[in-house]
DNA sequence: CCAAAAGTGTTCCGCATACACCCATGA
DNA sequence: TCATGGGTGTATGCGGAACACTTTTGG
């Protein structure tokens, strides 16, 4: 296969690539991560995050932005529909990838782990879902391991102030899975009444219906309200724990 | 002037620059972030960030790191001696540049302010401090405003939870100093007594003799104690407000 | 002796924490 | 009727917030 052209600048330019830590949680496996594991050069086989290149127009001056990209690369190589994203940080350490001055910009991405399946997708020979601790069975590709450990850093500092949590659960959940949810991200164990009383204390949650086909006592389901927390933000509420 | 070679891609590549938000505090003025004046194209003339391109090596392949490249921007723009550096968030929208696509990586920067001049640089005709608010008297170039608007954010929220602050004052400070820039950041009046007791309450503050030539009564002055508060951090403490 | 800033204690209230039992349901 | 998780109230203590006067020093 032949380039049919190259693309030529006045000064040396970085590639620039994104990778996604992005969580899922099941009330049975707790918090987890997707890696994928490579199917080229370097690092061929070897577990890492997904993630690729930004495309940009042919003129190099357009094409789509690093959020479009993160996205993208989510929706091909694990076939995840996002629920959250938000960047990061951008690694930029000049021997950070073999083949030449590459940035990175790492974005943490949440979704609903039963709305999708995960799968391969073009570059990906393979997709899993692992516990955090452990990634992959090991290290990760690249300085992934480090991205890893500052998503965790980051899901863990903004779950407490923010109500980003719910965009790992499904749309309508019960008090105890979002406690087990905050129990697994925070790793620790929380007090039932206490966290009962300060989520529902918020109002920011809606009754939608009860639990059905449980073998005990039918718990209340709620729904988070987008509109009910914005009206609050608005009136200068933050979310708290 | 003739470029003796250019640099060729298989892939269409961004530029990458580094903009630095520069904050500086007097106890007189408060808080003040250095613009400087555009010399050359695009923008020519108008106030901006102190910044620039990110230089790698002539292979394309090393060159310094998005850290480096802040610190000598800010260096060879401002001649400021930085005590804090932080990376903020990257921004590439498609057309966020007129020359075509390029990534900024945004960094927010602490200086001692009495410690040096201003002075303008190789790309900036002119610096100078300005208030936060209005800086450099109506809009910067670029998407310059949002970033200014990113790192007062940023230092708000991380001033409460992280002794960042004493990067902008002297090495030896009254406490009346340091309530002063509490205040010009956080935006609002604080109890003396109440900071007093809480700063001093973490033992992170060691006496550094007192203040001379004074029209009232010296003021105590204290140093930021790094090790007291390593040796802190290490057994587990956070450092709050 | 006056102006200007430094320095100092106590009270009150709200909120986070700790803690144990009854309820509803399907098997 | 039993096993499983759902759901509920109170007492205690700590820490943040509010608040005003005396001290020191140079001019």
């Amino acid at each position: 296969m032949t380039r049919l052209r190259t693309f030529a600048y006045e000064f040396p330019r970085p590639a620039v690539a994104v990778d996604c830590v992005l969580f899922g949680f099941d009330p049975e496996d707790g918090l987890r991560l997707l890696v994928i594991r490579r199917r080229q050069a370097p690092f061929a086989d070897r577990w890492a995050l997904p993630g690729g290149f930004v495309r940009l127009d042919a003129d190099g001056e357009g094409g789509e932005s690093l959020d479009d990209a993160a996205l993208r690369e989510l929706r091909e190589e694990t076939g995840a529909n996002v629920a959250y994203l938000e960047q990061l940080y951008t690694f930029g350490a000049p021997r950070r990838d073999p083949r030449g001055r590459v940035l990175s910009v790492a974005y943490m991405a949440l979704v609903r782990t039963r709305d999708h399946h995960v799968r391969g997708g073009d570059d990906a020979a393979e997709a899993k879902w692992t516990p955090v601790e452990r990634s992959g069975g090991g290290k990760l590709a690249f300085d992934h391991d480090a991205i890893v450990e500052l998503g965790v850093a980051r899901l863990q500092a903004k779950l407490r102030y923010a109500p980003i949590g719910f965009n790992l659960l499904p749309p309508t959940f019960a008090l105890s899975e979002l406690q087990r949810l905050y129990e697994a991200v925070l790793q620790r164990p929380l007090d039932k009444r206490n966290f009962r009383r300060r989520i529902l204390a918020m109002d920011l949650l809606a009754e939608a219906g009860r639990q059905e086909g449980v073998a005990h006592r039918a718990a209340t389901l709620y729904r988070f309200d987008e509109r009910a927390y914005a009206r609050l933000v608005h009136a200068g509420f933050n979310f708290e724990l």
